[in-house]
DNA sequence: AGGCTGACTTGCGGATAGCTAAGTCAGCCG
DNA sequence: CGGCTGACTTAGCTATCCGCAAGTCAGCCT
């Protein structure tokens, strides 16, 4: 975790993956309405009503989300009514499970009110509580501090 | 993931943990600040350069991040110098380690440049590359749709 | 034809965030 | 003792977000 870091103010972080997830889905009413999205809420007035956002305001996320592909907007049809739109993820959307599922983790050990968590997130197959931990590609558990920070191909150089 | 979820309007998101998840570090500029915490940066002018926002939004986010529990700020003395303060992680900051990864993982996937992703985080022991995954406390990898989602005991049930 | 409903859009006003520029303050150094 | 530096704070301005209230629009239903 050193040689590059101990040289911390030769390269610029102006290039970064955090950045721009964020853009994307860093504020607090986006990542709600990405729970609701993997919750599987889909039409707008759903989503206004179980976010607690307006109808203005989510209007606008909605557009951003769909115009970042994390959202797509669907025409669906129910039998004896008219054709209307639903938001559904799409595989962009569906891989930021990790991220709300990390969050939601980290909320309830650190940020949950007395009651404790208001859901459960379980393995369909055996029960046990889903978490989110980091691991190596060679199936290794990282645990603090086992972790190499290296340069990679989009890093900035400066001077 | 149905029981529940079929009866979606007979409870309240209010109490949710991504929600006050969210309040603590749920902005861009915070979430870019944990991610210099989290490589090591201490210091009040590295997080403002290293970040790229002004001093007094800094001064205001880190005084909040500090009053949330996730920073700390200690007095420490170089030889010679006064004593200053520096920003070190707590426990519950360092804990945010899953969060800052997913959306690292995310960001190099779906929202890099044409020039890569600028860092790489590697196990120190072998070498491979790290991700955020999601598994069960039985040890099993989860893949999409193999969730349960049940109510907790904070659940805010309605009507 | 007219009503109704879901899904928005428009208008307006207030709160919040962020920027730049400039000021403050503590305390080691010469 | 006066300067310098790191770490902020203050001031003033702009930009954005967000809520509420009201308006719009499409198209099935009666």
């Amino acid at each position: 975790m050193d040689d590059l870091l101990d040289d911390r103010d030769s390269w610029s972080p102006a290039n970064c993956s955090i950045g721009r997830a964020m853009d994307i889905v860093g504020s607090r009413s986006t990542m709600l309405i990405m729970r609701e999205a993997l919750l599987g809420t889909r039409r707008f007035d759903d989503f206004v009503r179980r976010v607690g956002v307006g109808e203005p305001a989510m209007a606008a996320r909605l557009k951003e989300l769909v115009g970042a592909g994390v959202l797509e907007r669907i025409p669906y049809r129910e039998p004896g009514q008219r054709t209307r739109h639903e938001y559904q993820l799409t595989r962009k959307g569906r891989e930021l499970l990790p991220v709300v599922t990390a969050l939601r983790n980290w909320g309830d050990t650190w940020a949950a009110d007395d009651a404790g968590p208001s859901l459960l997130a379980t393995h369909r197959d055996c029960g046990h509580p889903i978490r989110a931990v980091l691991r190596c590609e060679a199936g290794h558990d990282i645990s603090d501090g086992e972790i190499d920070i290296a340069a990679g191909p989009g890093l900035i150089r400066l001077g």
